[in-house]
RNA sequence: GCGCCUGUAGCUCAGCUGGACAGAGCAGCGGCCUUCUAAGCCGCGGGCCGCAGGUUCGAAUCCUGCCAGGCGCGCCA
């Protein structure tokens, strides 16, 4: 059910038509019908849709806009079905004002759909995989993974809230320099928890939490390792380590509500040869040359700015050449379309990908990467630096017990991803209600006890069909209803641009829309038929803002 | 130095891929609870859209050049 959509479309097609007549008529001549729009006015004295055809037209015609919409207008004939007027305005829009009842079958419409309501098939079942998060297993997630998670799921849940087929995946990095020096700074930890004089390394790692994870390590082994091979040593600590870290960081993402489908290891690429065979097949197309003892990648032949090394002077593949790998193998297990979301610092690396995927013949628009700008946190109005090696960071895990999952999720998504975030970590701990998200879920939790109050005097909500919509006049129904009709189209949209703050900002309207309702209607209304009307418009509205918070992560209490 | 991102109300940010007089939330001021949750509603004030050019009937939006901030330019990931 997409209401607005339908009636854009037949208004086009009208408008379409009117302008085919009037050419035939002679009052308006034109090579080709330019591309134009019906869109939703900012402003609503502006009407419920307008159309910039007369605009794009008047140059071709050589008459003034106004003019040319003028003549559309009167060749648009017969009235249009659910349109109460049309009117030529400012420089030459032809405004349409619906009917205020026209929207009304979409509130039977959505109580039918409930929880599908919003939901569409323009993905036709496409096979998506989105990547997010894929922090190393070292150490606890922080800010900028949150807003990574946050990000990925929401558009992970708007894009199969659009009909694609989606793939949630977490790669793990546990292969390459970051794991050899985690190792190195296991094991010095594991020789000061022995009592021995070791150091860590200096750009080793150097939270509290590997101390942790280290003494549970003696727990079970003991000085078992002490006297052993350090090669082993230090392979037994890295496996152990990464277990734990990896266990974590699933248990606090699902705890911020977010569950994968895949966990993808990077060592399994080195492993089955995949990279090796990656490499192999870039050189057999001519890509890889040799310098300094190392092997490069032409990257700038694809427009990057400088060549890759994709094998060290060690033998020793890099992460890039991994990479490479295993974007391949994305498309090889039949992902139409794959998408990644990535810290802005990663952006450098975003040309040479393509560009190796373009050398193995994929097209590398197959590949989209959302980039994230980092997250400032702010404390005592001071800027927190943020590194792992420092140990000097705040946690999912503790964001989560301050602030709370709905919260930090709203957060994150009501930026554009392209804007820095700055997370003022003083406020967030204050619980206020100056948090948005609070706004969103009162006006849900309203909703509810409404219904619960209804339900105790044997008022339930009626089928639609046996309510008089059309008594719904009052503007702040009528506002309500058309925000209502905008969702799935505004899920589109989102989905389309991966932009999942379009959902914040819709359901921070449709809250709104609703207090307004609530403060100027009652729904308990001592006349029945007015009463049965409302409560399908509440009801209604309940399952729209709870579509929305769940398409964002965030919960839809019924009480507060 | 080169590349990417950002610059909109005192603060945090929208602005629907070029549209009609630039919007919201906080903060400030003034109103509204004997009736379904006042974590709410209604009203007021507040802006050379970083600066300067250009394209267009029309620019916060597109192009160019500056200015400011962030990030990147490793045989790290």
């Amino acid at each position: 059910m997409n209401i607005l959509q339908e009636t854009k479309r037949r208004l086009a097609a009208a408008l379409r038509d009117a302008a085919a007549a009037a050419r035939a008529a002679g009052e308006l001549s034109f090579e080709t019908l330019p591309d134009f729009v019906i869109e939703t006015p900012r402003d609503k004295s502006h009407g419920d849709f307008a159309a910039n055809l007369a605009l794009l037209l008047a140059r071709q015609a050589r008459q003034s806009p106004r003019n040319v919409a003028e003549i559309l207008v009167r060749h648009l004939g017969k009235p249009q079905p659910g349109v109460a007027r049309i009117e030529v305005a400012g420089p030459g829009f032809i405004n349409f004002i619906l009917d205020s009842r026209w929207f009304l079958p979409v509130l039977p419409a959505v109580l039918a759909e409930d929880d599908h309501y919003g939901r569409s098939n323009i993905g036709q079942g496409i096979k998506v995989q989105v990547e997010f998060v894929s922090a190393n297993p070292t150490g606890l997630l922080h800010m900028g993974n949150a807003r990574g998670a946050a990000l990925g799921d929401s558009i992970a849940n708007l894009l199969t809230a659009a009909g694609y087929d989606v793939t949630r995946e977490f790669y793990i990095n546990d292969a390459g320099n970051q794991i050899e020096n985690f190792g190195l700074s296991l094991e010095a930890r594991y020789l000061q928890a022995l009592g021995l004089d070791a150091a860590l390394p200096a750009d080793g790692y150097h939270g509290e939490d590997l101390v942790e994870t280290v003494r549970r390590f003696v727990d079970r082994y003991g000085d078992k390792y002490l006297d052993a091979d350090p090669a082993l040593r230090r392979e037994m600590l890295v496996r152990f380590a990464l277990e734990e870290k990896l266990a974590a960081i699933r248990l606090v993402l699902e705890d911020f509500g977010v569950i994968y489908d895949v966990w993808f290891s990077e060592q399994s690429l080195h492993d089955s040869g995949a990279v090796a065979r990656a490499i192999a097949d870039l050189d057999r197309a001519g890509y890889i040359y040799e310098k300094d003892g190392a092997l490069w990648f032409k990257a700038t032949r694809f427009g990057a700015e400088k060549d890759e090394v994709v094998v060290r002077k060690n033998g020793l593949p890099t992460y890039f050449a991994a990479d490479i790998a295993y974007h391949r193998n994305k498309f090889e297990r039949g992902f139409e379309r794959v998408i990644n979301i990535w810290g802005a610092d990663h952006h450098g690396h975003v040309a040479r990908l393509k560009g190796a995927l373009q050398a193995l013949g994929y097209d590398p628009g197959r590949l989209e990467v959302v980039l994230m700008q980092l997250v400032r946190l702010y404390q005592g109005g001071e800027v927190l630096r943020m590194s792992k090696r420092t140990g000097h960071y705040v946690t999912l895990n503790e964001l989560i017990d301050e602030v709370g999952r709905d919260a930090a999720r709203y957060f994150f998504v009501m930026l554009k991803s392209d804007s820095h975030l700055e997370f003022d970590l003083d406020l967030a701990r204050s619980q206020t209600a100056d948090n948005p998200v609070f706004y969103v879920q009162y006006a849900h939790a309203r909703i509810c006890s409404i219904l619960r109050l209804a339900k105790e005097r044997g008022m339930e909500v009626p089928p639609a069909r046996e309510a008089r919509l059309e008594l719904l006049e009052e503007p702040a129904e009528v506002e309500l209803i058309k925000q209502i009709a905008a969702l799935p189209e505004t899920v589109v949209g989102a989905a389309q641009a991966l932009e999942p703050h379009r959902l914040t900002r819709f359901a921070h309207d449709l809250a709104g829309l609703f207090h307004s309702f609530y403060t100027t209607c009652r729904v308990l209304d001592d006349d029945p038929e007015l009463r049965k009307a409302r409560l399908v418009l509440v009801e209604a509205t309940r399952i729209t803002l709870r579509n929305v918070l769940h398409l964002l992560g965030v919960s839809a209490p019924e009480r507060m």
